[in-house]
DNA sequence: TGGTAATAGTTGATTTTGTAACTAACAAGC
DNA sequence: GCTTGTTAGTTACAAAATCAACTATTACCA
C-alpha cells in the first residue's frame, strides 16, 4: 500500500534550491579542489580579494554573508600558503589588511577564467530571457534586492 | 587603490544559487530545528517516509540524492525517538523496512503544514508566472528533468 | 583620566559531515 | 555446494562547520 499524499517535496522551493545549489556548485567545486585544494570558503575569500583587492576580514564577512570563524581559518590556510599577504592597519591595530599574493592573483585569474566557462556550460540549458528571470529572482530570494 | 575587476560574483550562478538557498532554507530550519531538534537530513527522511509511506533507506538515498551514511544516521536518530518504525524485511534480510510511528506522523504533519505557509511566504515576493518559471529552472539545474 | 562597552579577529570544544573500510546477506556461475 | 561478486546498511576515522569563550585594541562617556 502505497500512502496518498499530495506534498510535493521536489517542488518545495528550499529544498529544490538546494538540490539546484549543490548540483550547480559540483562542477566548479571539482575544479577548485582537485587543482588547488582550495574549500568552499577559501575560493570564496580569494574571489572577494581578487574582484575588490583589499579587504578586512570583516568586510570579506559581511559582503559574502560568510561568519568570521570561516572567514579566519579560510585566510590562515590561504595565508599559510602564501596566496593572501595580512598586514596589520597602523591607524587601527585590531584590524588586518589583506590581499593576493602574485601567486594569489595567478590562482584568481585562473579559476575566474574556469568559472566564467563553467557558467557558460550551466546556463547554456537555458534561454537568454530566462537567465534573466532567474537570476533576478535568485537575487530577491537571496535577500539581495 | 580599488582593483578594477569586472567579474559579478553575485551573479555567478554557483554562488548565487547558494546563497538564495541558504537563505530560503532559514526560515523553515528554524522551525525543524528549534520545534523538534532535527537536522537537515533529518527532516528531509521525515518527509520522504510522510509522503511514500513505506521506504528502504536506499530508496530514501535515491529520491533525494542523499548518502546512505546521512540516511542511515538520520534513520537512527529518528528511530531513537520513536518517530520512525524499522523492521528488517523477510524476503531479503539485508534491507529494513522504514516507515513513520503515529508521532513521527504527528511531527510530519506540523512540519508539512509550516513548509506550506513559508513556502507560500516566500512565493509572495514573486507573481505567479516568475515562480513557474523559477522551478522549472531550478528542476533543469538539479538535473531533476 | 578611568571604567564600561564595542569591535576585530582567534582559539577551543562540540557537532556534523565525508570517505573508506567493514559486516551481513543475497545472487550467479560453475 | 563453493567461489566470486554485489547489495544493504553500519561503523571508524578524518575533515570541516558551528558556537561560545577568549585576547587585544579602540570608542564612548561620566
Amino acid at each position: 500500500m502505497t500512502k496518498a499524499d499530495d506534498f510535493d517535496l521536489q517542488a518545495f522551493l528550499p529544498y529544490l534550491l538546494n538540490q539546484a545549489a549543490e548540483e550547480a556548485s559540483l562542477g566548479f567545486q571539482k575544479v577548485y579542489k582537485d587543482r588547488y585544494g582550495l574549500l568552499r570558503s577559501e575560493w570564496r575569500v580569494l574571489f572577494h580579494l581578487g574582484i575588490f583587492g583589499r579587504l578586512t576580514a570583516t568586510e570579506i564577512g559581511a559582503k559574502g554573508k560568510v561568519h568570521k570563524t570561516k572567514v579566519s581559518r579560510a585566510v590562515q590556510r590561504l595565508a599559510d600558503r602564501r596566496l593572501v599577504k595580512r598586514a596589520r592597519s597602523e591607524e587601527d591595530r585590531r584590524v588586518e589588511w589583506l590581499e593576493l599574493t602574485p601567486a594569489g592573483e595567478k590562482v584568481y585569474r585562473d579559476l575566474r577564467e574556469v568559472a566564467q566557462a563553467y557558467e557558460g556550460r550551466l546556463l547554456a540549458q537555458l534561454n537568454e530571457a530566462e537567465v534573466q528571470v532567474l537570476k533576478c529572482m535568485l537575487l530577491k530570494l537571496a535577500g539581495r534586492s
